[in-house]
DNA sequence: AACAATTTGATAATCATTATCATATATTCA
DNA sequence: TGAATATATGATAATGATTATCAAATTGTT
C-alpha cells in the first residue's frame, strides 16, 4: 500500500510541479479532517503560518492538477478536499443548523443500487454518465439533541 | 391549480415582502429555463433591464424568504434556481465539458430507492435526514458527438 | 558550481457581492 | 381621497474573497 504522499508527490511530478513543504501542509491538513476545509481554516491549521497568498496559490495549483477538488458549502464558502482518487468515492452529510459537512461512504450494494439509479435517470436525458454526487440534508447528533 | 406567481405571491405576502415587476421578472426568467441561472445570466435574459444592483438585492431577498435556492456550480459561479416547493423535487445533470446543468426528475420506484438510501446512510452517522439532493456528472449530448 | 525552472511571500489589482442612501412606489388608515 | 408609513429601486461606494505581479528564495539539473 503506497502512502498518500507518495501517490500525490509522483503526480505532482507527472506534471512537472513539486511537492513542496507548503503543499505537504495543505495535504496533511485535509487528511486529517473529516470533511472539506476552507482557505481560512487550512490557515487557520497548519503549523508553522502559510500566508494566504501562498494557500490561495497552491489550493489552484493542487485543485488544476487534480489532487484536490472543491466544493462549495451552503454557507457560500468555498472548500477544499482530497480528490476521490486519493480519499476513495465518497458523498456528503450537510447539517442544515451548523453547516458542517461530513464525509460518508455508502455500503457497496447502496452504492451499486445509486450507480445504477445515477445511469438510467442520465440516460433518459442523453447523457453519458461519469460520477455522481450525494448531498445528504439532516440535523447532526449536535444539532438534534 | 393554481399558478406559479399566486403562490409567490402570497408566500411574500405573508413574510411582509412585496413581489414587484422586478421580482416578477426574475422568477419569469428561472422558470423559463431548463436549469439554474447567475446574475448575470438573468441580467441578459430580463427585458427590460434590471440594474445589478436590484437584482442582487431581489436574488438575496428571494432566498432569504424561501423562493429561491443557491447552487454553485464547477465553474464557481453561482447560480439560483426555483426552490423545490416550486419547482417540484428535481436532481442536477452537470455536464463536465461546457459545465451546462439541467434538472432532473427520477422515476418514483427511484426516487424511493434514493431516499430510502440516504435514510440508511444517514441513520449510521446517527443524522436525522431532512432532504437530499443527487448531482450526475457526465457528457451531455452535444458534448459527447 | 553554474544555470534553469519553479516556488514563495509581500503587495497590488480584480471581481463578485453587499451596503448606503436619496428618490420613487406601494400600502395603510384616518 | 389623502396624508402617513413602509418597502423597493437604482446609482454609487465599500467590502471581501480571490487572483495577479514580481523580486527574492529555493529546488532541480548539467
Amino acid at each position: 500500500m503506497v502512502g498518500l504522499h507518495a501517490k500525490v508527490e509522483k503526480s505532482l511530478r507527472s506534471q512537472g510541479v513539486r511537492y513542496t513543504t507548503n503543499r505537504r501542509a495543505l495535504i496533511e491538513a485535509l487528511e486529517n479532517t473529516p470533511g472539506p476545509l476552507t482557505v481560512e481554516e487550512i490557515y487557520r491549521v497548519t503549523e508553522p503560518r502559510i500566508p494566504y497568498s501562498s494557500i490561495y496559490r497552491d489550493v489552484r495549483v493542487l485543485t488544476d492538477t487534480q489532487v484536490l477538488t472543491l466544493h462549495h458549502s451552503a454557507d457560500r464558502s468555498n472548500r477544499f478536499e482530497l480528490a476521490e482518487w486519493l480519499s476513495g468515492h465518497h458523498h456528503h452529510l450537510v447539517c442544515v443548523a451548523c453547516m458542517a459537512i461530513s464525509d460518508i461512504s455508502l455500503a457497496p450494494a447502496a452504492e451499486g443500487r445509486l450507480s445504477r439509479l445515477a445511469d438510467s435517470a442520465a440516460a433518459g436525458a442523453g447523457y453519458r454518465v461519469t460520477g455522481h454526487s450525494l448531498e445528504i440534508e439532516g440535523l447532526c447528533p449536535d444539532c438534534d439533541s
